[in-house]
DNA sequence: CGTTTTTGACCGGCGC
DNA sequence: GCGCCGGTCAAAAACG
């Protein structure tokens, strides 16, 4: 189906107007971007290898051939990959700005994707969250799950789920801002 | 025993 | 108006 119908015109530069990135924004605050590098940067098997953001076209991550029109070759999996590997550019990452004019929508809040390699789906990200629905993707053996930031009135919406191209790879997309410092989960 | 996960039901938007 | 679909709720199970 028609995904995302809101206009490919109506993204935006990957900094907010205080000069963060929505990386950091989408964290919070800087520090908690930071250890989110941290983290992203570290190749346990907690964690995840931290690709590139991803706030553009990622439906042709997610979107599977039937539903979706772009051109991909069958025989090529890696192709939405190089497809994300190509927005390395700061000035090319772009983030869906749900804001302004139609608000059609039930109100989206500015949303934050980037892609890991993982083997897991809960990445530690600094912050603690519980999931509270789990949904399967049309046409895609994998499902997508939906993530609530656990701290008390931040309502910081967060959806997992896995490229139905490169079953190896991490969809993770935030939605909102938290209002809080993140607080680390206690080492299990 | 408090918190989180699981899972089917439910809901609102949208296309037909 | 109906049915599909993405997203959310909530009750009960699972977990520590």
């Amino acid at each position: 189906m028609e995904v995302d119908k809101e206009d490919p015109g109506d993204y935006s530069p990957a900094v907010d107007g205080d000069g963060r990135t929505f990386r950091e924004s989408f964290f919070g605050f800087k520090e908690a971007g930071l250890l989110g590098e941290l983290i992203w940067n570290h190749p346990s098997p907690r964690g995840g290898r931290f690709i590139d953001d991803f706030s553009g076209d990622f439906h042709s991550f997610v979107d599977p051939p039937t539903a979706s029109n772009h051109s991909v070759s069958s025989d090529n999996s890696t192709t939405a990959c190089n497809t994300a590997i190509a927005t390395t550019d700061p000035q090319s990452i772009v983030v869906k700005k749900a804001k302004g004019k139609a608000q059609k929508r039930s109100s989206h809040q500015p949303r934050y994707s980037f892609v890991t390699e993982s083997q897991v789906e809960q990445l530690e990200d600094g912050y603690r969250w519980r999931k509270y629905g789990q949904k399967p993707v049309k046409n895609s053996p994998f499902p997508r799950s939906y993530f609530r930031c656990t701290n008390s009135s931040c309502e910081v919406k967060k959806r997992v789920e896995r490229s139905w191209q490169n079953p190896s790879l991490v969809i993770t997309t935030y939605e909102g801002r938290h209002t809080h410092y993140s607080q680390p989960p206690p080492p299990t």
